[in-house]
DNA sequence: CTGATATTTGCCAATTTAGCCAAAAAGACA
DNA sequence: TGTCTTTTTGGCTAAATTGGCAAATATCAG
């Protein structure tokens, strides 16, 4: 039972993780407006394409995406719909600690 | 500007790098209730104070908990207050990924 | 079947992270 | 002062992650 729970929490580490990467993180930023495919998250990040698709492939892995072939593309989309709001917070507070790291050498 | 929405984008990425490891995630699950010392999370994980203390560095550094040094104990306390719901979310997630998979094999 | 396009996978080098031990800091306190 | 106690840091090794190139796969259009 305890095994059940630790494998629980390695779960959830892992949706973190996943989201840890600024590449993915972009991917996941953009997909909150609709699916899109493969080559379309490609030329959003820029990266090698081979690159996008381990991208993808560990946000699938985590859950937080699913994928869907049709006609010649894949399509992913976000399946982690409670994100958003959590997306908005911590970019709320990216800026809160910018602000306060401008703040803190002048003060004093 | 393009710069900075950039370095905006890592730095949220480093926020959820940050909670991506499960000892780090046992930690702020345990800061929800209340400051905690260094000792107490230590226990709560089992590892080297060590390897706790610098646990609780990238947590710091991600502004995800601070630290405030009374009497002869470091206390950390959690500062991004919204995590709460979204940490809810993600555990909910994990236990429905975990029975897609349990089904699944024995459907079809 | 052949060729073109979209995506994934195998392999590899470079970088980063995790975790331990020992040592250093910083207080508290006698 | 010296000596506990709590926490951080230095240094090291093992393991994981990243990202590119080339090759494999799959699928569509002729």
């Amino acid at each position: 039972m305890l095994t059940r729970q630790k494998r629980a929490l390695g779960e959830q580490a892992k949706i973190f993780k996943a989201l840890g990467h600024p590449s993915r993180l972009l991917m996941v930023e953009a997909l909150r407006d609709g699916e899109k495919c493969v080559c379309e998250l490609r030329e959003l990040v820029g990266d090698d394409m081979s690159t996008v698709s381990r991208h993808l492939a560990v946000l699938r892995e985590a859950g937080i995406v699913s994928s869907e072939k049709r006609g010649t593309n894949i399509y992913y989309t976000l399946k982690l719909s409670c994100l958003g709001i959590f997306l908005e917070c911590t970019a709320r507070a990216v800026t809160r600690k910018a602000r306060e790291q401008f703040e803190e050498p002048g003060a004093r």
